[in-house]
DNA sequence: TCTGGGGTCCTAGGACCC
DNA sequence: TCTGGGGTCCTAGGACCC
């Protein structure tokens, strides 16, 4: 009798691999990828090659400190639409098999399956991805989204594990609850702080408790993913997007307001590209600032009506550039990023 | 460790209205 | 005519994820 399935499939060190599959002499060295490949600009690692992890580069890093960890790596810059056609053909090859397909990102999806052999299927997609895009990827098995995500951290690298409601506890109970995909640091430390350092210990919280003392949704919540409840359908309604965003840190802080303005209009005319692609019109737009040494804040208005042409964007950026009060403008800017929101729902 | 870029969702406070 | 309570919208900021 053949039942239902949640497969998480996610390539393997996914961007360093595309450029290794491209060049394979860097095979087997340490490949960090991110920002413009140079080691002495702003910018961090978007992914490191297992061999550079040996050394300590983490993704998120600075790539000036994965020189220091890893000075013999070879840095390479980020190219974006590379990884997105590697993407495309990795999904091409999901869409194949008799499933439903919901893509979470470049080298992330779920797969909803009716099979009685869950495994057999895992080995017979690791393979078909393999043979036809030279890629490795993990598949996570599990009743759920949830226990599906978390048991591909278990089958790393290429290989598969079986999370469900029946090992959950063994496999999960003792560990701290930033495994639970959705709790961070942060709300550990806040979960830890009312007593609940570990998922067996969360999962036996009264709900209620933790909606007075965390918040209405995210407290009971949290409770729900200590105790391996998730999604259980999968779907492969295409995305809508609720916004689109467009910013740049600066190689050098800018400390000329009127340049603020300049760079803000550049940021909302790409802004208003990817709204004329999406085909909509925008309703809100938003002004993100990143001041040295490093607080952000935002300001952000509803449109007069809504809006896609470049010029009405570019007003309406300007317009909240200028909600930044008098206080603000002397200071060095590091970034600045524009958003745009379509109507909810 | 001097900290990217692109997203999503939740929370909280104040405004406003009835 | 000094003052309640509820609902909803707007905005800022936080947290998390890939």
């Amino acid at each position: 009798m053949a039942g239902r399935w949640v497969l998480h499939v996610d390539l393997d060190q996914f961007i360093a691999a595309v450029e290794v599959r491209r060049r394979p002499e860097l095979a087997g060295l340490a490949v960090v990828v991110g920002g413009r490949g140079d080691p002495t600009e702003r910018a961090v690692v978007a992914t490191a090659s297992y061999e550079a992890r040996e050394f300590g580069v983490r993704s998120g890093m600075p790539l000036r400190t994965a020189a220091k960890r890893c000075p013999d790596a070879v840095f390479l810059p980020a190219d974006n639409p590379a990884y997105e056609a590697a993407s495309d053909e990795v999904m091409t090859v999901l869409r194949s098999f008799p499933v439903v397909v919901e893509v979470m990102g470049w080298d992330e999806a779920f797969l909803g399956v009716v099979t009685d052999d869950p495994e057999a299927l895992a080995h017979d997609v690791q393979r078909a991805v393999a043979e036809r895009t030279g890629l490795s990827c993990t598949v996570g098995i599990g009743d759920n989204t949830l226990r599906a995500k978390i048991a591909t951290e278990f089958g790393k690298p290429a290989g598969t594990f079986r999370l469900t409601r029946h090992n959950w506890f063994a496999t999960m109970g003792d560990r701290p609850t930033t495994a639970l995909w959705g709790i961070g640091t942060r709300t550990a430390r806040r979960l830890d702080e009312l007593g609940y350092r570990t998922v067996a210990e969360l999962a036996e919280a009264r709900p209620g408790e933790l909606a007075e003392r965390i918040g209405p949704a995210m407290g009971p919540y949290y409770v729900q993913l200590a105790r391996g409840i998730g999604r259980e359908e999968v779907s492969d309604a295409p995305h809508v997007a609720r916004s689109r965003s467009r910013e740049t840190t600066f190689q050098t802080d800018l400390d000329d307001w009127a340049v603020v303005g300049e760079e803000i209009a550049v940021l909302a005319r790409r802004v208003a590209d990817d709204v004329a692609a999406e085909g909509r019109p925008a309703v809100r737009i938003g002004v993100k600032l990143r001041f040295a040494p490093f607080t952000t804040r935002g300001r952000s208005a509803t449109l007069p009506a809504p809006a896609s042409a470049p010029e009405e964007l570019v007003a309406g950026a300007l317009a909240v550039l200028d909600l930044f009060e008098e206080r603000y403008r002397a200071r060095p800017v590091r970034l600045a990023g524009v958003r745009a929101e379509f109507p909810p729902p």
